[in-house]
DNA sequence: ACGACGGTTTAGACTAGTCTAAAACAATAA
DNA sequence: TTATTGTTTTAGACTAGTCTAAACCGTCGT
């Protein structure tokens, strides 16, 4: 019914939308899809028209309800896909995200049970986003905080990881700063850089870039979707 | 590099040029897609500049080499999907082309190694069609016939089964036709009908249009493709 | 040999999605 | 208040892939 082109644009929307808040902006969706901001505008007059955003001319975008149900499934049918190859194909961590964009159009609703069913019904994917559920109810608020926000002295488990950038991920992954680890911020530097020790006691100086990607909450608080994450890597 | 369009061009090309060999109709291929003769013909066009088809007006198409080396990525991936699925994901015999079709054009080489990985690079899908080697070498020759070209008091065995229509499929299974079952024709009626006994004993009437997508071999010749032939059904 | 018929190609139009360049707007600083 | 700046939208063009309608070709039967 949609096209995949579509469904980018709605999952890109929620994804800002979830960060930010409404409205969205015709550049950050241009930005996030490397398209150019006249293309979005004239996309979102589509999506408009089939009802899937409301818009207010020179503001932004919002999703409708049933707009943000189209992302939710697409999210699901991402998030599940990680998870699957990650548990199922052996892929690490910081490889999972390209195929599973590759793919999230194009599986079918059996598919997607039968890979939930495989997995589980897994609660998040391996870099500890939460996966809709089947019935695509909306997603509880994010309680977590990015990294970059917090001061020395704080201790913090990390969440969730985006799972945007591989070559960023790579690093990560390979300074054991994985969703379940433990980090105490050590020092802030004015420049836009945070040092963290991880549970073993390695210090990693990370610039601010990385540290918005890195969501966490505090210590012992041990509400919030990523109870169960699993993570596999390489 | 080739849109997905183009490479279902060259998939239905390939499999019609193995059915029958060169040249191939434009009706062969529009019927094949669902498309109409004058779209078959403009595309056709198109994959001759680029080298995949040859052509002769008012003739029909052949692959070139690089033309079939695409087919052949193609026809990889799809059986392998169709494999891993009726292995992995408990998808019956008749169930995993639909799926199959959807994700061939959309799984990264790595996506492909790995599952090959998984099933211990199977020879054969659960069809008992071929599967195209890594390196995309020719398929051999096709040493199999249809069904409807036998007569009464052959024995055979159940080679490959067509994965086109899904319907036909599941009668084939439900009446324990599957790849690797003996048949003996009992009967050819002038109207088209075979009628055969499978190794259970129980006979089945098939019309010439089911008769022809079923590929068989003479019983206790032991080579072939569908020597590691594994069928999984429901 | 020739006409009829079926398959093939050409001509031209249409849609979805994209771009560039230019105009319109909102917000801010002077 | 008004001018400057940066963002958004409009206008218009382009490509890929598809369609319908009409012209074209080849073959087969008489």
């Amino acid at each position: 019914m949609l096209s995949d082109v579509m469904e980018d644009y709605l999952k890109v929307i929620y994804e800002i939308q979830a960060r930010s808040g409404p409205p969205v902006s015709t550049s950050a969706v241009a930005e996030a899809l490397d398209k150019t901001p006249a293309t979005v505008t004239s996309m979102l007059g589509t999506l408009e028209e089939r009802g899937l955003v409301t818009r207010e001319k020179y503001k932004g975008v919002e999703l409708t309800p049933e707009g943000e149900t189209v992302a939710l499934e697409v999210l699901r049918h991402h998030r599940l896909l990680e998870a699957y190859l990650a548990e199922q194909l052996d892929y690490s961590w910081s490889e999972v995200h390209d195929e599973a964009d590759a793919l999230e159009h194009h599986i079918s609703e059996e598919f997607e049970r039968r890979v939930a069913a495989a997995l589980g019904d897994p609660a998040v994917d391996p870099h500890g986003d939460p996966i809709p559920s089947a019935d695509l109810a909306p997603l509880d608020e994010d309680e977590t905080t990015p990294l970059s926000t917090h001061d020395v002295g704080d201790r913090v488990v990390v969440s969730r990881v985006s799972d945007r950038d591989r070559e960023e991920l790579e690093y990560l992954a390979d300074a054991g700063i994985t969703p379940g680890t433990t980090l105490e911020v050590v020092d802030v530097a004015p420049f836009g850089m945070v040092t963290v020790r991880t549970g073993e006691g390695a210090e990693q100086s990370l610039p601010d870039t990385v540290a918005d990607a890195i969501r966490v909450r505090p210590v012992d608080e041990r509400t919030g979707p990523d109870d169960r994450a699993e993570v596999t890597d390489a």
